[in-house]
DNA sequence: ATCCTGACCCAAG
DNA sequence: GCTTGGGCCAGGA
C-alpha cells in the first residue's frame, strides 16, 4: 500500500492551529519529553516533537539539542527517522559510540528501530 | 521585512 | 540503496 501523501491528522491540525506558544514553555515540554528516553531506547526528532505536543516542530527539537547545555539531556538518545544519525564526522561517532555502550544495536548505519525505539506514554501512531 | 541556515522529514525518480 | 525538490519552523544577520 502506497504512504499517504504529507497531510496533517485532523488531531495534529488542531494541536498545530492553537498558535505556538513562545519558545520557553516549549523547549521545557521538549527537555521533558527527551528525560522520558530510558536508557537502550532511542526516539526520532519528530516523534519527541509530537509526543511533546508540538507536532511538526522537529526543526526546533534539533535546534535545542544543539544549544542545550552538555550534561543537561540525553541527547545522544534522540536520532533522526529511521535510526539514521544526523550528526557529522566525530560527532556521530560518539553519538553512535554512546549508544552502543547503552546497549542500542545498529544494522549498519541504522538503528534496529523495531527494537530500540521508545514508545511514549499515550502514542497512538506507528 | 527579507534572506539564510540548520543534529529535520518525506515523496518521487 | 541514492539524490532531489519541496515543505516545515525559529533564530540570527
Amino acid at each position: 500500500m502506497r504512504k499517504p501523501p504529507r497531510k496533517l491528522s485532523a488531531r495534529e491540525a488542531a494541536r498545530f492551529l492553537q498558535r505556538a506558544p513562545k519558545s520557553a514553555p516549549r523547549d521545557e515540554a521538549f527537555r521533558k519529553t527527551i528525560r522520558q528516553i530510558p536508557r537502550g531506547k532511542v526516539a526520532t526528532y519528530a516523534q519527541v516533537a509530537a509526543a511533546a505536543g508540538y507536532p511538526l516542530y522537529h526543526r526546533q527539537v534539533a535546534q535545542l539539542l544543539r544549544t542545550a547545555p552538555t550534561g543537561s539531556l540525553p541527547w545522544q538518545r534522540v536520532v533522526g527517522a529511521g535510526g539514521e544519525i544526523k550528526l557529522k564526522c566525530e560527532a556521530a561517532l560518539e553519538q553512535r559510540m554512546r549508544l552502543e555502550m547503552e546497549g542500542v544495536r545498529f544494522r549498519g548505519k541504522r538503528i534496529d528501530m523495531a527494537e530500540h525505539q521508545h514508545r511514549f506514554q499515550g502514542w497512538e501512531f506507528e
